[in-house]
DNA sequence: ATAGCTGCAAATGCTTTGCAAGGCC
DNA sequence: GGCCTTGCAAAGCATTTGCAGCTAT
């Protein structure tokens, strides 16, 4: 079977986004997209991806996750000064910021209401509400 | 009239906060708490602090507003993965983000309803809960 | 073949730190 | 005087970039 058939879901997406399903890009798409909703950093990638056999270079992580975002396929989350959290969940919805830990968990929309009375000065629009719950974990 | 004198309120801030009131400090304060609610980069204060005759260096910047943030006199805020922004308000409201700009503006807090129904996970407490409104100004 | 991708290493930009000199109490 | 602060320069870190070589189509 060729590789490119097993990972049809996957490499389709790829295309969709125009992007050429290359070996790495493959390796970290399948362990973002194909395990259910994720936080990932790009350290934290760069590990898995070097377990699994195929090590990617962090540059190709950073450069890949921006291209994915840039694509709608992943959100990028800013809760920590010091590093960028990227989210497969791209709908709207929140997070609980475990500030010890550094995990960060969804908090579904429809859990927050925002009666966000202000509206935005003229000119602008809104362009997300980002809703951060942070804990002493 | 002693230069003490002149800046009592502020002197008092710092002396209950136990920092010592000195020139950098001062001019650091009142900048920052003589003219009301504001938002600003460890880069802006610095300038501004420059622009006053009493040049502070930056890591001198830095530290003091560490120093006042830790002691509850200002709140950093986290809404660019590329520069810490510190809040004079300290009460809790929540914010406009203007991403081109990069500059911030207060929500009162009352003008946000969160009913925040996950309760967060036992063993955890919440610190405190973000509201970024994003804006594409 | 060729346009696009990867990886290394170097560069960047914000922030922190070490330490000697200076200032406040 | 003694301890706290400051400032400079150097170090630190996460992230980005330049460029030569590799790869998907």
């Amino acid at each position: 079977m060729k590789p490119e058939r097993r990972f049809s879901r996957v490499i389709d997406m790829l295309r969709a986004a125009d992007l050429r399903p290359t070996r790495q890009r493959l390796v970290l798409a399948r362990l973002l997209f194909e395990g259910g909703d994720r936080h990932v950093t790009a350290e934290g990638l760069h590990e898995e991806a070097a377990a699994t056999g195929i090590p990617v270079s962090l540059a190709t992580v950073y450069n890949t996750l921006h291209q994915f975002t840039a694509a709608g396929l992943l959100r990028e989350i800013i809760v920590d000064a010091s590093r960028s959290y990227f989210d497969t969940n791209t709908t709207a919805h929140h997070h609980f910021y475990y500030e010890k830990s550094g995990r960060l968990e969804d908090i579904p929309a429809d859990r927050v209401c925002v009666s966000e009375l202000p509206s935005p000065p003229q000119g602008t629009e809104v362009v997300r509400v980002d809703v951060i719950v942070r804990l002493n974990g």
